[in-house]
DNA sequence: GCACCGCCCCCGAATCTTCGGGGGCGTCGC
DNA sequence: GCGACGCCCCCGAAGATTCGGGGGCGGTGC
């Protein structure tokens, strides 16, 4: 890594913005060139400054809320990479915060050496995250897609419910797999059962929220 | 950290898991007390030893595909940490792997002090993973909740379209909304313009898909 | 004033869905 | 051989949905 990594610090608590500042300061390949209090002053700077490679962020509360802050960011500085340093770790706020586009989340916790390390693979394009914040991450993720449940579903059952899904009526999901329209409907009477539900569109909602399909 | 953590591998490569162990066993505070060349055979040990803090894990190839292994691992051990030990960076093997509960992903570009780390952090209830890694996951999560297109919907359009995801006929929603069926019947023809399609099922598909409810 | 839009209501006819029955064929395991 | 099960087919009647029309009320903005 020959180049110095250009680097902006978003963060509203005076005295500890500056300490880090100084401190990153001091380490080799790192340059913080920029430092404000408020996301809207970063705004500003984004227009005449040239584009910093890393932005570290502390989305805590100055006037616009920090998640909002996070996209107008990314609008602004696409190739920038948005790294969080807060001492939030509520599931809600990193996810809304990943969701918005951050590429890294650190804790305030943190040692000055673990953010140059985050700060250096945030600029190689990865995603540096606390262990424990990145659990969570996990959690949620795995949480999102676990309900996998298994309905003992047949292939046919499947393929016909397939095509309700995609908007087809009966008629047509029968014409699609060369079948009879009374067989179609007997496998989507047996799906019904299956799912517990009693109705198209309840088995359709329920298909593609459990990802069935 | 006064207590050592005890450490498993699985990992079919056997020269490369043999070296890793050494290396891990010369570092402070972690004891490599098992290797296996394949799953089952960490399955068979789990019924007579005791169980590890963290199991590093190869999701190669070796008879059962590792993703069932991490089921399985987890069912037989779910105090275990289990973190994935890989050369393999595609998305569906990640997301895969995440999903069945794996509370780590490295790479094997990782240096043996990287992955001392992440063995401690994992045995912390973190979760460590490698930030090309972790860059792919961030990017899979909010490219699943992004889309959040707007539609134009009106309240009253986006009541009815709750009811029907819910699995209610038009009728019921009229009910439940105390409105006549002839006016919901007219909202949701509304709800299918803007939404383009032409059918209740399609409407709800689209509605739970792109999280419109 | 007038257009536009959200909200509310109504009708009829064609079509689709649901649910109660009825049947048959082939395969797998006991 | 027999049951269970996946797959295939059929009917009819009650009810739901879709789509083509029609109407009215109140608010916002030009």
């Amino acid at each position: 890594m020959p180049d110095t990594i250009h680097l902006w610090i978003i963060e509203d608590h005076k005295t500890y913005g500056e300490r880090l500042a100084r401190a990153l300061n001091r380490i080799d390949g790192i340059a913080c060139t920029q430092r404000f209090t408020a996301c809207e002053d970063a705004f500003a700077a984004l227009g005449s400054e040239p584009v910093p490679q890393v932005l570290l962020l502390d989305v805590g509360l100055p006037g616009m809320n920090g998640i909002d802050g996070i996209t107008r960011l990314r609008q602004l500085a696409p190739a920038a990479a948005i790294v969080i340093l807060t001492v939030f770790e509520e599931d809600d706020k990193i996810f809304r915060a990943i969701c918005a586009g951050a590429a890294g989340y650190l804790l305030k916790t943190s040692s000055t050496d673990d953010i140059a390390a985050a700060i250096r693979s945030a600029a190689a394009g990865g995603s540096p995250i606390n262990p424990h914040i990145a659990r969570r991450v996990l959690e949620m993720f795995s949480k999102a897609n676990m309900p996998q449940k298994d309905y003992g579903l047949t292939p046919r059952e499947l393929d016909i419910l397939k095509l309700l899904v995609d908007g087809s009526t009966i008629k047509d999901a029968a014409a699609q797999l060369g079948i009879g329209y009374y067989t179609a409907d007997e496998y989507i009477r047996s799906v019904y059962v299956k799912l517990q539900v009693r109705s198209r569109g309840s088995a359709i909602a329920k298909a593609v929220k459990e990802g069935l399909v």
